[in-house]
DNA sequence: CATCTTGTACGACAAAAACCATACTACGAG
DNA sequence: CTCGTAGTATGGTTTTTGTCGTACAAGATG
């Protein structure tokens, strides 16, 4: 259960206002941030980092969801020692009208003709 | 005018199958590239890259052009000296179907409010 | 408390990207 | 033919990015 230290561990999001165009395409240009990306669309609720059993080390798994987060993609808190991971979905498409609808539908359209 | 000695210098162009998201997201995080495009599709026709008047080099001006083709985005050919650029929205809308027309508003609405 | 699970921080590194200047090619115009 | 214009090629520098390993922090669990 989140607890009142959970949220104290809280960290930094961009507010709506401040999420660039630019930083949300270099975001999701990386082929492990896209799938992320995909994966919590496609879950509909918040996953764990561990969750996406990413083929990359802890570290690098770190780094990206960083990335999303700065960019103001993903949404993260603790619950535990779990961070847990969420998108963004309503700051974006307040921003950016059927972008992130979009990008989802060619990102699986690529992937099913692969 | 376009002559024959103008088409033996035209340069490979990713057939349209090979056009990956990635890419074409990599290539419009750039804000002098999404400038272009936006630019090729407020004109609606084709532009020679001088046209643009990009605050960069020369060489670094080939360097995006070059960018944007490889990665599918737009297309170019040689008229006399000039090479003319030109938006590949056939294969965008054909491939990504809402991509360009959500990429192009989002960049529109975001400039506005700067 | 001891230990496991999750994730972060830091430092390092290689590869890629953005940029420039210089030298070059190719076409058009005088 | 000469010169100007438009762009390319090459090679260089600097910055950014993706990756890792190691060390650490904080909560969960025995």
């Amino acid at each position: 259960m989140a607890t009142v230290a959970d949220a104290q561990r809280d960290v930094d999001h961009p507010p709506r206002e401040d999420i660039r165009l630019a930083g949300v395409l270099a975001a999701l240009a990386d082929p492990i941030r896209m799938r992320v990306v995909r994966e919590l669309a496609a879950a509909g609720t918040t996953k764990s980092c561990v969750a996406f059993e990413l083929p990359v080390s802890k570290s690098t798994c770190t780094h990206h969801f960083r990335v999303l987060r700065e960019a103001g993609v993903i949404r993260q808190s603790y619950r535990g020692t779990a961070r847990m991971n969420d998108l963004r979905r309503d700051d974006l498409d307040a921003l950016f009208p059927g972008l992130l609808a979009a990008l989802l539908l060619a990102a699986g359209t690529e992937v099913d003709h692969a």
